[in-house]
DNA sequence: AAGTAATCGAGACGGTACGTCATGTCTTACC
DNA sequence: GGTAAGACATGACGTACCGTCTCGATTACTT
């Protein structure tokens, strides 16, 4: 004897709600994007939309989330040399930031945070927090490996890592390439040890 | 023989409409933030405003800058101990960003920038570009004392220090306050070595 | 061999769509009132309304008829003075348009059979006609005891009896009491004759 | 020095506005007219049509008004023979509510009084008192000539003579003929003697 | 007594219109 | 010519109902 949630909610209308918010969000980015024009290219009565998300911004992370497939992984690559792993790892966000797919709507999610606590939460818990875990992960394989020094913060080693990239793409302060991915990669690592 | 630029405008309605912004801004927040409300609170007409502001953005960020005077000083402390200098640097900058009435507009300032490209260029050039270049300033100094490699990227550099706080602040992922600091200046000193 | 037109109709909801349907007609009045406010205050599905009336007018009109029982009598007294009768039965009829629990709904009817033919002609069939007939029938007597001139159209003298009274309701021209009621039996008196 | 009262009223507007509406108001009838369509065909902000008007009903009123140029002479003819007067009379307002252009907007406008108390006070001062005010003064001077019966209340004489052809229309009952406006004459008559 | 089909409550759905809000442009009158 | 005031066309907002639909769950007739 099951309970019924949502009380059988249109698959169908989901997916393309979803869709539709995917396209627009890239064809006229977050600020000009609209509850009503999602509903119309989606075929859709607003009140689908309002009766299942809280907010724009909502039904647009959601879009990307299902965009992304929920990821599954993340577990980073760990092959006894942080050096070389945090190398790559870096090289591939400094390329994910750059890649012009990603950049809208990741600054409209940054964005969006920021006055949407709900929001906040759901993207740290789905999205940045199962991440910066990663991170810390192996941070601390590499510390019983001796790469790490004893009295290092996780937490702060971690931010010391993704901080500076997040920090230049944000504020679009220089060029993100793998010599800067190598360059921050580098000093993280003498910070760390 | 002076220079009359802008022909002949109030200062009054200027000075109004920047005192009303900063007023609703902390009152209502960006987002919620409008031009017909600033407007109706100056005691001015709307096409006064449009005159001479492009955007809501460049309103309030010239309401911001005029409350902050411009600054002036910009040249960080130089006592040849990069390691207490830096240290005192992150716990002010730290304290800053905790500061419930900088927390609003700087968020509202960071999401604005993302939008809009002349408002990011007038931030930079204003704002952020002195602080960065101050920070070079004393890490070249620095440098020649011998406390910070040869081949160290100064850009790479200032972005180690100040990056990690930004994320910690911009997406709330921990307290900021003088342990925090000390720990961020402590590693960025191990990466600049 | 029984007739089981509806098939199986609960009569436990007709009931409750009905009642729900007086009452909230009272409390909101006919423009403000919905068929989903109706399925909700009687506990009931919106399909089981659109299954059994064609309208919100439809439905509104079987709370009335219900509510009236559906009269039964409708012959009108005959003591052979035609004058009294009259006057009688006009000073009934304008009691019972200023009843104010006859206002509202009787104004209702009166402009939902406007714009809604089928509900004009049920109007007509089960109400008016009947009430207009037996008038008929007691103008059709008098006629026989010489009271009314045997050339008088009966269909234009029921009409020049309530003509005026209706005309006043509706159109709020004036008091509705005893004295304006005797008047205008004493004009149509004279108008027969 | 003037009180500039309404500030500015756009009379293109204005006028686009009344015409829409009397068009979409023989197109489609008053319960399907929305402010929305009006305002489409005006070429108009819904909000200039909110910012004039209270309702739809005030609109629509406004647009017939204008229609019918506010009317002006209402002086009944008067050729001393109140007989022929009121079949002339009676035949032609039986003839005007039998024009398929006024029978939409003249029910919609009987309907629309039921439920909005303000424009009810516009209809009876604008539209029906003047109108019932000349038949009164019709039927004054006849008295003075003998041919009204002195004791007959006036107010109630105008609803005998009008209130059966109106009761006949609304309700549709019959035909509006000139048989029938010749009966309700002849009987009218006979009333007031 | 079991099978079966119509009816029931609930409420999601695609729509339309609502009345409000803010946008950026415009016009007018004042100084 | 800049200004306060505010009307204007535009267009999105979030809500209310519309009338249709699909779901189980009764429920009352068959067989």
């Amino acid at each position: 004897m099951t309970v019924k949630q949502p009380a059988r909610r249109s698959e169908r209308s989901k997916q393309a709600i979803l869709a539709a918010a995917a396209e627009l969000l890239a064809e006229v980015g977050f600020p000009k994007l609209t509850i009503e024009a999602i509903a119309a290219r989606a075929g859709v009565g607003k009140q689908t939309i309002y009766r299942w998300w809280p907010s724009k911004g909502a039904v647009v992370f959601d879009a990307l989330l299902s965009r992304m497939g929920e990821d599954g992984d993340l577990t980073l690559p760990d092959t006894g040399d942080l050096a070389a792993d945090l190398r790559l790892l870096l090289r591939g966000t400094v390329a994910e930031m750059g890649d012009p797919g990603f950049q809208a709507p990741g600054r409209a999610m940054t964005t969006e945070i920021q006055t949407d606590p709900a929001l906040a939460r759901e993207y740290r818990e789905r999205l940045l927090g199962p991440n910066l875990e990663a991170m810390k992960t192996r941070l601390r394989s590499a510390r019983e490996a001796g790469q790490v020094a004893a009295d290092v913060d996780l937490d702060v080693a971690v931010e010391v890592i993704f901080g500076p990239v997040y920090y230049r793409w944000l504020l679009r302060l220089g060029p993100l390439d793998d010599a800067y991915a190598d360059a921050v990669a580098g000093m993280a690592l003498s910070a760390l040890r």
